[in-house]
DNA sequence: GCGACAG
DNA sequence: ATCTTGTCGC
């Protein structure tokens, strides 16, 4: 597991954060639809926090596209970089994502990330964020709907309605199961919404969340308790 | 002004 | 995110 230093210069404060969202934000590309489902390499990120020690643990687990196989996973550890604040939470997870990232051993090809990209008060959430950074293709699936509305997609897995920031359509609400609560997908750098959806379906073929997020939820959280004192 | 709010 | 037991079901 690689460790990792808080980068010089990390915005220390909310409003050098939102500087830094607000320059970030000119470079996403939101005019590519992204890499066809079932091809090449899919990867999930996350992270699992233990604030006693002051710990943070990223996951990237990279899968098969096709086969759902696991290709190559990384963690990485480092010290907590930011407090969490609605909307900022790029700022707390990124470095360390972006070691255990660095550390695969193979491309990743498209990022899942857990929580949102253009669904975002700023339309610049952390799939945003990690996308520019590394110029990689990413997509947000969040668990919950932030502050945004959503009408309850018909009861089929499939299913989908508008993410709505008041009449804007910042995602989508997507059934990953049938009657289950919806997932709630964005796009983050270099995929089109209805790719992302694609993508978010052919990761579920059993679970509500994508397999990405799954194989990376418990690896961080595994990691976390091999690497807490 | 206050509360709610991805993880 | 994290704190947390048992329980129902495939």
């Amino acid at each position: 597991m690689t460790t990792v230093r808080i980068p010089a210069g990390w915005p220390a404060t909310e409003e050098q954060a939102r500087a830094v969202q607000d320059e970030l934000r000119e470079r996403v590309v939101l005019d590519e639809q992204g890499p066809p489902p079932g091809t090449g390499h899919v990867t999930g990120v996350d992270v699992a926090y233990d604030d006693d020690h002051d710990l943070v643990v990223a996951a990237a687990v990279v899968l098969d596209a096709a086969s759902l196989e696991v290709v190559a996973e990384t963690t990485a550890v480092g010290r907590i970089s930011f407090p969490y604040v609605p909307g900022l939470l790029a700022f707390r997870e990124i470095p360390t994502v972006l070691a255990a990232l660095e550390a695969l051993p193979c491309p990743p090809g498209l990022v899942v990330c857990d929580g949102y990209g253009l669904a975002h008060p700023r339309r610049f959430g952390l799939a945003s964020h990690l996308g520019v950074l590394t110029g990689l293709p990413t997509i947000g699936v969040a668990k919950n709907p932030f502050t945004f509305t959503y009408d309850d997609p018909a009861t089929p897995r499939g299913n989908a309605a508008p993410l709505l920031a008041d009449a804007e359509e910042v995602g989508r609400a997507l059934r990953t199961r049938d009657a289950v609560k919806p997932v709630f997908v964005s796009v983050g750098h270099r995929v089109s919404l209805d790719n992302a959806c694609a993508h978010t379906l052919a990761l579920t073929p059993d679970y509500r969340l994508p397999e990405t997020t799954r194989r990376a939820d418990s690896l961080c959280r595994r990691a976390l308790r091999e690497a807490t004192p």
